[in-house]
Order: C-alpha cells, then structure tokens, then sequence
DNA sequence: GCCGTTTTCGGCCCGACTGTTTTCAGTCG
C-alpha cells in the first residue's frame, strides 16, 4: 500500500512550491495530499483500474504524476524539485516556526539541507545573524528542534484523554474561567491528537490567561497573547487556549472543532449564500463593502451556539466526531445524518481477557467490573494455542476456566459468556475439538504478519466457526503497520459467512480504523469491544464508540448494543 | 492545479501571534 508514500512526496512537492511561490499550486497538492492519506482503499487498485481521477484532488496532472510513480518507482518532476534545492524539508519545516520560506533561506545563505546542519548552524550562531531573523529566532529553532526530533508521532487519544479531562476539570473549578471546552481532533476523537485545543469564556481575560500560563504544569510557554496561547505541559503535550466573548461561542466552537476540511466546506456553504463564517460568527455581508472588511463586518446571523450557526446554514447539527468532510454537510442538508451510536446504547463487551492468559484479573473479578459498568453480558476471550505470548489456554486450563464462568453466572448479575480468542494460523484455528461446544461464541484474531494475510484471513472465515474477527489489521498506531489486506475481499466474505467485524477499542488498536468502518457499514456488522486486560481497560470502550461514531454506525449497526438474544440470534 | 445546480475560465478560507520589519512576512491552526 503507497498510499501513505504518495501522500508524503505530494506533500513535499507542495513545500516545494510553495518556496517557489506558486500561488494555488501547493494547496492543490495538499487537499490531494490528504484525500490520498484517507482513503480506505490501496491507490495501486485504484490506478489499476483506471480511476486515479476520481479521487478528490487529483486531475489530470496530478493523476499523471501518481501513475508515473507507481509504475516507474519515481517521478521526474519530483526528482527534478529536489535537485533544485535539495533539502530535506519535511523534517526541516517540522520544527515549530520553520516553514518553506524559512527552509529556503536557510539552504541559500547557510547551506542548511538536514536537521543536524540546522542545529549545528544555530549552536554556532550563524543563524542570528542574518537578515530577518536575530537571536529569538535562532534560540527558538534551538528550543523546539529536540521536539521536532523526538515527536514526529501523535499522541494516542487514549493517552491524551486523562490529561485533557484533568486540564478541563481544573479550569471549570477555577473561577476565572466560566464555559470551558475541548476542542480539535480531540473533540472529534480523532485516533491520535497533535495537541489539546480548549476554548474559553472569561469575564476578565487576562486573569484567565494568566491562570492558563503559570500553572505548575506548564513547562513551556510557546505564544501568549490577549486572546490566544500555547503551552506545553509535561508529557510533551501541548494546549492552545482560545478566550472568546460568550456571545460568539458556538461560532467558536464550530471553528475551532473543525476539521479544516469541514470549515472549508461549511465556509464555502456561507459564501455560496452571500455570508461570511468565522470564528466570530455568521455574518450577511451581500451589502458589504469589501474594503471596510473587518472579522465582524455585516449583519450578525449567528453566532451563540453551535446550533445556531447550523441551523441558519439550513443544516442539521453534526456530531463532532464525523466533521470531516465526508458528506457530512450534505447529508446534515438533507435531513440524513446517522442517528449515532452512544455509549450508553452499549450491552456488553465480547473481548475481554483473564489471568487465563495474558490478563491480570480473574474471571470473577472482569464480571464483577464489567457489572458495575452496568453492561448485561461480557464474553470472556483468553488466547488459545498458537498465539504469540507465553501464557495460553491449554485443555486443563480451559476445562477450569470453563468452570469459574459457571461460578460467576451463578451469583453475579451479568451474563457471562465463555469464548477465546482464537489465533488464526496456516492452518486454520487449530483448536481442540471439544472447544467448540463450550463456547458461546469464537472470536478469531491474526497477531502475526504473514505474506499472504488476505488469504489466510479468508480460509479462516470460510472453513472455520468463527463468529467475530477481531482487530482486523492488527495494526498498532506510531508502531506498526496494518496487514497489507484486501480489506473488501475480508469484509466481503465475513458479510457471507455471517461474521461480525470488531472495533477494537485499545487506545494503540481503534482497529477497524474508522474510515474503513464507514465504508463497510452497509456491508457488515460490527461489534464494539475493550479487549480489555485489567479491570480498568472496560473504560476504553467509549474510545471504540468514538470512532463507530466516526464511522457513521447508529445503534443498529453494533451488535453489542443488542440484548443477549438478539445477538446471540444474530450468530445462529 | 483543481473544480463547477450561475462557471471549461476564474475563482480558490481566514485570522492570531511572533519577530523583526518601521508596515509586514512567515507560520500556524
């Protein structure tokens, strides 16, 4: 799969331009860019059947340009960008305050192609001294360059959620703070965030901003302005905070939630009706002089909440987690928004582990958890043989485990259903005869990397009773790649043979990743589920309803949002 | 370079902050 490849050279060439001063060029590349990266289908298919084009952003010239890199191995116009000014600009523009411009003065008048030649040339001081820049600039590149060395990945929702909830928690108790929000990817719950957007309403700003500051957790101020300020807190994470008048709220809120590409279109949808949509609100600006623009220039339509400003668009309120121009605004225009899946809709939790294997509680202590949590069944899935990790079921095991789930149904209040995870081998699931009349239900996972994984997976689903196939692609967010798998071919046949797909709710795992999650709703039925190995891990399950929600699922289209006998039904 | 329910040509989102600039370019989100 090249789509990520391509997406990165796209990138590179739009930096290139950009140096060049191309006016329209580089956006052009980076909307093309960003389409490449999202889409859920290997862009090899999809030049193999002849569709290049028909991915968002790319034309004619841009289709050629892919074509030419998938068959050749490389392309002429990007070799040629590159000899022109051969600097390794991804890097370089990745330490804050960097960008093209800067990248191309740096190479001109200091030679500076690498990181290591910025670094070295700022330790010697050479960067001080040239034109348009002086010693802040020089000390800034020095402070944020370990940074750009070290934090090339995004940090995992799930690891950022407790830092946000604290930090949102902190500044609602504090009363120089009224409305406090998260925004960004982290309100969308994208799979990883950059940094924590909040956004703010204060009767004296200063005051606010001032708290926001000098918190003993700051260890870094980046900006501090009288509306606006960036920090960075231990954990390497950094906040942005956004004061705004309480009366501008919600067109707030919907700028700064974005996705850009949402904000786009939605700006776009303002323009096309003679508006104007920014962070201050929507504005009639049809008798507005163009010269006398200011942020608040025309007649105020909306701007108090999020509503409002959706509503005088003429479209439904969307949900956060799916603002990211993937149909949402039309479907909002035409009343079709999905009635998404929330997690007190959820049931039950079908992956769970035990000190069967590699968890760290017992079975009766998972139900018991799982009880409080108020669900009404969980399916207790340790690994059986042949998965990598020292401690798996064997027969005796299994046969007390059996038992111990018998026990538990006797005197808590939840159902629990006995399972295992099952490994998928060259051989199929391998599993002792007997198993399968204990089990209620067979979840089936690959956690190793064969050259064939599609084929596997398919034998799998064909030949054997399994009834979910867990985290799909095994991938692991910042650390390994997803199975190279012919991802329709997998979701075509488990629809065939009446397997459900699971949303894996592990902060690393968000496995089906939610784009492929929206394109296979239709197709087949998924399963939300923790794959919890502590008591503490049935908490994620709101991470893997975040991104079902990202996939546009409603209710229907999760089975563990079912009563035990409608599911139970679903797999007869 | 892409795109189109006014368009195959003429548009293309918008504002805050920084550093160094005496009026703004570059960067970021």
């Amino acid at each position: 799969m090249k789509n990520q490849e391509i997406a990165t050279m796209l990138r590179e060439i739009a930096d290139f331009l950009e140096i060049q001063e191309a006016e329209y060029k580089p956006r052009a590349y980076r909307t093309a860019a960003r389409n490449i990266e999202s889409l859920s289908e290997d862009i090899e298919d999809i030049h193999a059947r002849g569709e290049l084009e028909e991915i968002e952003g790319v034309g004619e010239s841009i289709g050629e340009k892919i074509a030419e890199y998938l068959e050749t191995g490389e392309l002429e116009y990007y070799e040629g960008l590159k000899a022109d000014l051969p600097v390794d600009i991804e890097t370089i523009t990745s330490v804050e305050g960097v960008g093209p411009k800067t990248a191309k003065k740096l190479y001109l008048e200091v030679g500076i192609k690498t990181l290591d030649d910025l670094e070295s040339a700022a330790e010697k001081g050479e960067i001080a001294d040239l034109e348009g820049f002086g010693e802040k600039s020089q000390q800034n590149i020095l402070d944020h360059i370990e940074r750009a060395k070290e934090s090339q990945e995004r940090m995992l929702l799930g690891r950022a959620f407790p830092i946000a909830q604290d930090i949102e928690t902190r500044l609602h108790d504090d009363d120089a703070f009224d409305q406090v929000d998260i925004v960004g990817s982290f309100r969308r719950r994208r799979p990883t965030v950059g940094d924590i957007d909040i956004l703010a309403t204060a009767s004296v700003p200063e005051t606010a901003m001032e708290r926001f500051c000098t918190h003993d957790d700051v260890k870094e101020v980046l900006s501090r302005g009288e509306t606006k300020s960036s920090v960075v807190v231990s954990g390497d994470l950094q906040m942005d905070l956004r004061i705004v008048d309480g009366t501008e709220y919600g067109s707030a809120l919907v700028y700064f939630t974005g996705s850009k590409d949402h904000n786009i279109t939605l700006r776009n949808w303002a323009i096309d009706r003679d508006w104007k949509l920014n962070e201050y609100g929507l504005f009639d600006v049809s008798g507005v002089d163009t010269e006398e623009d200011s942020q608040r220039a025309g007649e105020r339509l909306a701007s108090e909440t999020e509503a409002d400003v959706y509503d005088t668009l003429d479209l439904a309120w969307i949900p956060p987690e799916i603002r990211e121009d993937t149909g949402e605004i039309d479907a909002a225009a035409a009343g079709e928004l999905p009635d998404l899946v929330e997690i007190d809709d959820v049931r039950g939790d079908l992956q769970l582990h035990t000190d069967y294997s590699d968890g760290s509680h017992s079975v009766r202590e998972m139900a018991e958890a799982a009880a409080e949590r108020e669900l009404e069944y969980v399916l207790v899935t340790d690994h059986g043989p042949h998965a990598p990790i020292p401690s798996t079921l064997d027969e005796e095991t299994f046969e007390e485990q059996v038992a111990d789930v018998e026990a538990a149904n006797e005197d808590l209040n939840i159902t629990v259903l006995q399972g295992i995870e099952a490994e998928i081998t060259e051989d199929g699931l391998e599993l002792p005869e007997s198993w399968y009349d204990h089990c209620d239900l067979i979840v089936a996972g690959m956690h190793s990397t064969p050259s064939d994984p599609t084929e596997r997976i398919v034998d799998a689903l064909v030949e054997s009773p399994i009834d979910i196939f867990a985290h799909p692609s095994n991938r692991l967010i910042n650390e390994r790649e997803p199975l190279d798998l012919d991802t329709e071919t997998v979701m075509e046949t488990a629809a065939e043979e009446n397997v459900a797909i699971e949303i894996n709710a592990q902060p690393q795992r968000l496995d089906l990743d939610w784009a492929s999650v929206k394109e296979y709703r239709n197709t087949v039925s998924y399963v939300v589920s923790t794959d919890a190995h502590t008591t503490g891990e049935l908490d994620f399950m709101h991470l893997g309803v975040a991104q079902a929600r990202r996939g546009w699922c409603e209710a229907s289209n999760v089975l563990n949002t079912h009563s035990l006998d409608d599911l139970l039904s679903f797999f007869e």
